[in-house]
RNA sequence: GCCGCGGUAGCUCAGCUGGUAGAGCAUCGCAUUCGUAAUGCGAGGGUCGGGGGUUCGAAUCCCUUCCGCGGCACCA
């Protein structure tokens, strides 16, 4: 006999070789009924695995949410899959995973007629989606074999899924071959699967298609992904797919156009236009960044086109070239003959500007930093709004530094960073240590010393906040100079983005020839660490635009305040009311049109103004204004007086605030 | 860059299998002075992304190019 422990403690004996489901079905039907797989020892298994030893056993059930859902997305991936081949046979499979939301599955598609590859459209969906309903009614139930590696490859290899075959070669020796089957059809699996294909559900809905490249790989050939989402019911997957559409809404490039904030056009492409609302946030976000440095930092200002042999010493040329902006003159003087650059960063001439004289250690740390321009030729398949262009704004510094102050000098970024992401309500922060990549430059030395000081600071991050930040590696991601932190913020509903970084940096100070002056007069290599807190500054408007909806905070909106009249009668006050307003540092505009007061609080209500102040005839008689917030139906009225000194206060920013308590 | 899809008035979109453009909103003009999410009437506005081809005839079909969208790859 065998013993199963089951969560609640509870021990109960059983025949070897009892599956998951006997063993749900001896204790209750229901349960039985409710298992979707079962964790033996923590690993999730398939309810029919025969069970040989003691364990301890839990089942997972439909209540069990996020379990669940994996399951039915990934047999839903395999349900697909069935699908296409029924209704396209020749088609290869490859993978087809769950993923955040819904799953996908990989496929190779070739023209019968001329081999070409012929990837899915997305008309195509209807179809797959109606044959996957079909086999989900039939029910089959899934069952798991054990097979050879070579009669997997053969049983593959005959049906000509070559894909399968390199997949199989790719596991390693001992781990066993498993393949499911569900009804006729079967694939490659490592599992677990539900009991059948039935308990997927009818809650899911093919989404769309995309090239993807085989194995992740570009120089693989590309395969046709189709995407799907599946929930546990139809209330789910409907508030699923409003949730897109609300992501849809709060859209950047959406709203940027429809609150006349930015453009783009064919001319420029990837670069932005800020038209003036647009550019007053990018001003109100530097101004705010300006003041969190004022402290720490000197802020400096290099130069945008600078000659090639900047970057070839920096390693920038040899790894980025392709993606840098050549500049040249048509003239034929010995300077048009030279190739210049438009800078893709700022480190190179930080570094020059570190250069410039002799610098003693008592100047260290040297914190420098600038808002500077930067061009990179992104991909053109890579550029999505402001959100990856090709001219853009870093918050870029670099700290110059001994090997003593770095741990400290990555703390009080650390510190700063988080600081910043409050002050916009971004709480939920994720902290990543990237380490070092297979092609970089400098000594593996070097490299271990960068990633013992930031491996230290991580745990220290992690302790500090008391759990509050997560902390986590990426191995290999490191830039090619140095290791880095890279800050992941959570918005308002659940993207996570990425922003901040820290990347030490050994190498491009000993590139560079940088040097300081120790105590013992002998020269020394400082140590510097690359910083960004928003990143792009384009980038992260674009965060705070989905992340608001456009309903910016008092001291970040564009136009803070619109004074509206509700006849001509209150021309003359509402003209006196405005201009006191702009006098007191607002952003105000006031609507004198002839127009009725509900097309006005309509038309500014629709451009999202925090603030529209009313005046009509009682107004200005009593020195009054009604005020309209937006989001609210409501208003109240009181004297003009009282209501600039609210909403004065209220359009203090965060650090001014804090500075201002702080007394 | 790769795969798929798209580009018609400032915006959102209609225009079926080729017969030489249409709506709503916006804009402009006139009337209306109307107390918290659309006042009425009228007018103007498009070489249908660019180039080439097929055709008696192309927004519609074909080729090519640019730009965008969704992914993939990339992200110093």
């Amino acid at each position: 006999m065998i013993s199963i422990t089951f969560p609640d403690g509870a021990r109960r004996e059983f025949e070897p070789g009892v599956t998951g489901l006997d063993v749900a079905s001896s204790i209750a039907k229901s349960l039985a009924k409710k298992a979707l797989a079962m964790e033996l020892d923590g690993v999730e298994t398939d309810l029919s695995e025969p069970i040989g030893r003691d364990a301890r056993l839990r089942f997972v059930t439909r209540d069990d949410t996020a379990e669940a859902l994996t399951l039915i997305r990934h047999d839903a991936a395999h349900v697909m899959a069935e699908a296409v081949q029924e209704l396209f046979p020749g088609t290869q499979v490859t993978i087809g995973p769950a993923i955040e939301n819904g799953f996908y599955y990989d496929f190779y598609r070739a023209d019968p007629a001329t081999g070409a590859a012929m990837p899915f459209t997305v008309d195509e969906l209807p179809v797959i989606e109606a044959k996957m309903r079909e086999i989900i009614a039939r029910n089959a139930p899934f069952t798991k074999s054990v097979m050879s590696r070579d009669a997997a490859k053969a049983r593959f290899a005959a049906l000509g899924e070559t894909f399968k075959v390199e997949l199989i070669d790719a596991i390693p020796g001992n781990e066993d071959i498993k393949i499911y089957n569900q009804g006729t059809w079967f694939d490659l699996c490592r599992g677990p699967h539900l009991p059948s294909t039935g308990l997927v559900g009818t809650s899911f809905k093919l989404m769309k298609v995309a090239g993807a490249y085989w194995r992740g790989d570009s120089n693989n050939p590309m395969l046709s992904r189709i995407y799907g989402t599946a929930w546990l019911n139809d209330k789910d997957l409907a508030a699923y797919l409003t949730m897109l559409e609300e992501a849809e809404k709060r859209d950047h490039r959406r709203l940027g156009r429809e609150m006349d904030l930015f453009h783009f056009q064919e001319e420029g492409p990837g670069v932005v236009f800020w038209h003036a609302k647009g550019w007053s946030l990018f001003q109100s976000l530097t101004a705010y960044m300006r003041r969190r440095l004022a402290e720490d930092y000197s802020e400096v200002n290099a130069p945008q086109v600078l000659d090639k042999v900047l970057w070839e010493t920096s390693g920038h040329w040899g790894w980025y070239r392709e993606s840098m902006f050549q500049v040249q003159s048509a003239g034929d003087e010995a300077d048009d003959k030279r190739v210049f650059a438009l800078k893709p960063m700022n480190c190179p001439g930080h570094i020059q500007i570190f250069k410039h004289g002799l610098k003693s250690y008592r100047e260290l740390p040297m914190r420098l930093a600038e808002f500077g321009m930067v061009h990179r030729y992104e991909a053109s398949g890579a550029m999505h709004g402001l959100m990856r262009v090709r001219g853009f704004t870093q918050d870029d510094a670099h700290i110059f530094c001994t090997d003593a102050q770095m741990a400290e000098e990555c703390m009080k970024i650390n510190d700063l960073i988080l600081s910043v992401y409050a002050d916009f309500g971004f709480d939920e922060i994720m902290v990543k240590l990237s380490t070092r990549p297979e092609k970089r430059v400098g000594s593996d030395a070097l490299w271990d010393r960068a990633e013992s000081v930031m491996t230290d600071v991580l745990a220290k991050i992690a302790a500090e906040s008391n759990g509050r930040i997560k902390t986590g590696i990426n191995p290999g991601e490191g830039a090619f100079y140095g290791p880095k932190f890279e800050y992941t913020l959570r918005d308002a509903i659940g993207r996570e983005w990425q922003c901040g970084t820290t990347q030490v940096d050994f190498n491009l100070p000993e590139r560079f020839g940088a040097f300081y002056v120790d105590a013992d007069g002998s020269k020394k290599e400082p140590v510097m660490i690359h910083r960004a807190i928003c990143g792009s500054m384009e980038r992260f408007l674009g965060i705070l635009i989905e992340n608001f909806a456009g309903h910016f905070p008092l001291w970040l909106a564009p136009v803070q305040v619109v004074v509206a009249t509700i006849t001509s009668d209150a021309d003359a006050y509402a003209a006196s009311v405005h201009k006191k307003l702009v006098k007191a540092g607002f952003r105000a505009e006031v609507d004198l049109r002839n127009e009725k007061i509900n097309y006005k609080v309509r038309e500014h209500s629709l451009a999202k103004i925090p603030v529209i102040l009313v005046c009509g005839k009682r107004e200005a008689e009593e020195g009054t204004v009604a005020v309209r917030r937006l989001g609210s139906q409501a208003n109240t009225v009181k004297p003009f007086v009282e209501a600039l000194a609210e909403l004065a206060e209220e359009a203090v920013p965060p650090d001014v605030k804090r500075a201002r308590d702080a007394d």
